[in-house]
DNA sequence: ATGTCTTTGTGAACGCGTGCACAAAGATGG
DNA sequence: CCATCTTTGTGCACGCGTTCACAAAGACAT
């Protein structure tokens, strides 16, 4: 899971909650997997327990939609799909662009799912100039400085950043002042970005954190040790001044974080 | 942003709210920038800034962990990283496996930063037989048929699903019964998993897919064009009863979605 | 020691999201 | 045409999360 959008907090776009649309997808893949198969109608009993979702929670969810469902019946699969699709505007093409090809750029360029529901990997960015023409999943790297044309070029306006967490923001400026007004970041930073752009993050270091607070409070639980298990001692608490401003001082942690190429940030 | 968990919905862990605990990376990564250019406090206003939040619902997070400020001053920065670092669990050693070495698991597995903040890869572990023995990252991948072994020998507990969503569910019900109880899953699948086990969920699909109805709804506004602009005639409405069961009648889409390697899901 | 000024910690109000529970709608069978 | 049965659509209540706004706490200067 994506670690929540940034900008754009609760604009409840259209009556449609923020909240709403994140599980639209959800539905939608369910509902494609019941069209390969033919289905053609769903209960919002079958569809819920298909998405993970509460089906209350859903019939809500379309209600907001409009009233797509038939009482005693249920909701027409194809029908659905379609309408799902339009409201998220799958209907159209949306050109993409992947700016740093390194191990996580390179997995989502060779991913092979882009094109089928309506994204289409415009082009492969990188800084390396060593990496220039090289392809990466059929498609050739370009260079940095071809950037604002490539974007001008194709029309695009939605950016992937899977570059280092130091250039992101950089690339991020260039991005949209070269038009694009939708990002969605792999990198482990905090995007400052105009009034208008969207912001998604995906960050995984986050996401094992989380894990990893959950993890260490069900050890903890069957121990049943209330405070911290035995380990490192605490450090001073500090109670009141700060030890002298020696720089260079406390080289606590410093390893190679923060700037890692992306997937996993810290 | 990784697109919410999926079990263990509001659990309230220890009287710490689930969003307060998925803020705390966010705010560890700008203390450890901090620390790391030896800044000795900070204000709860300059922290907010730099992580990217609200400096109201900062303070009102750090309230839960205790009270680590000093008022007219701020918090020390050293001081608050280490209890940071206490409550999420980062303080202790985390082995984890990744499961299904494509190219996202390559990608994860390169990742340099895991090692840095208490996350160890303990094992990569494919189902391909011509993988076996392969280094990736300096780490030899492993046959799927070890993974009960390696899980239980070095005591994992949480593990990575990168497969293609096929393999998912059976991959997951082999960690949970090896002792793994916590998944973060790159699969575009709803897994199910019994009760105590986390799944957090990575799904670049559905990030893109929320990109693109806010995307559209950008370019809708301009135009001005209420309901959908021209385009594809809308299907019939299919209002009371949908076509005969015809099976394999409408191949409408059925690309090669859903069950791809990792990454992008649909 | 006293006053001023800064910043925390939190009480309270508000808004969004969730889930319950039920009435309305419509299909289906007689 | 009527009765029954299934399933939707939604009004309502509740709880979590966010935000405001301010009193308390403490640093710092005089």
């Amino acid at each position: 899971m994506a670690t929540g959008r940034t900008h754009r907090p609760a604009t409840r776009s259209r009556g449609i909650p923020e909240a709403t649309v994140a599980r639209l997808p959800l539905y939608l893949r369910a509902l494609t997997a019941l069209s390969e198969r033919s289905v053609p109608t769903v209960s919002s009993e079958e569809l819920a327990t298909a998405a993970g979702v509460n089906s209350a929670k859903l019939r809500k969810d379309f209600s907001y939609l409009g009233s797509y469902g038939t009482r005693g019946v249920g909701y027409d699969v194809e029908y659905l799909v379609y309408q799902i699709s339009r409201e998220l505007g799958l209907t159209q093409d949306w050109p993409v662009v992947i700016v740093g090809i390194g191990n996580l750029g390179a997995a989502l360029a060779n991913y092979g799912g882009f094109a089928s529901r309506g994204f289409r990997v415009a082009a492969l960015i990188d800084a390396d100039p060593a990496m220039a023409g090289k392809p990466v999943a059929g498609i050739p790297v370009q260079h940095t400085d071809e950037l604002e044309k490539i974007i001008t070029d194709n029309g695009v306006s939605i950016g992937v950043i899977a570059t280092p967490a130091g250039a992101a923001q950089q690339v991020c400026d260039r991005l949209v002042a070269a038009g694009i007004t939708s990002i969605l970041n792999f990198a482990p930073t905090v995007l400052s970005v105009p009034d208008g752009v969207d912001v998604r993050k995906v960050d995984l270091s986050i996401e094992l954190q989380i894990l990893a607070f959950h993890e260490q409070r069900k050890a903890g639980e069957e121990v049943g040790a209330p405070e911290e298990a035995a380990g490192a001692v605490p450090p001073p608490p500090v109670p009141h001044r700060a030890p002298p401003g020696a720089p260079g001082a406390d080289s606590g942690r410093q390893g190679p974080d923060g700037d890692v190429p992306a997937v996993m940030p810290a």
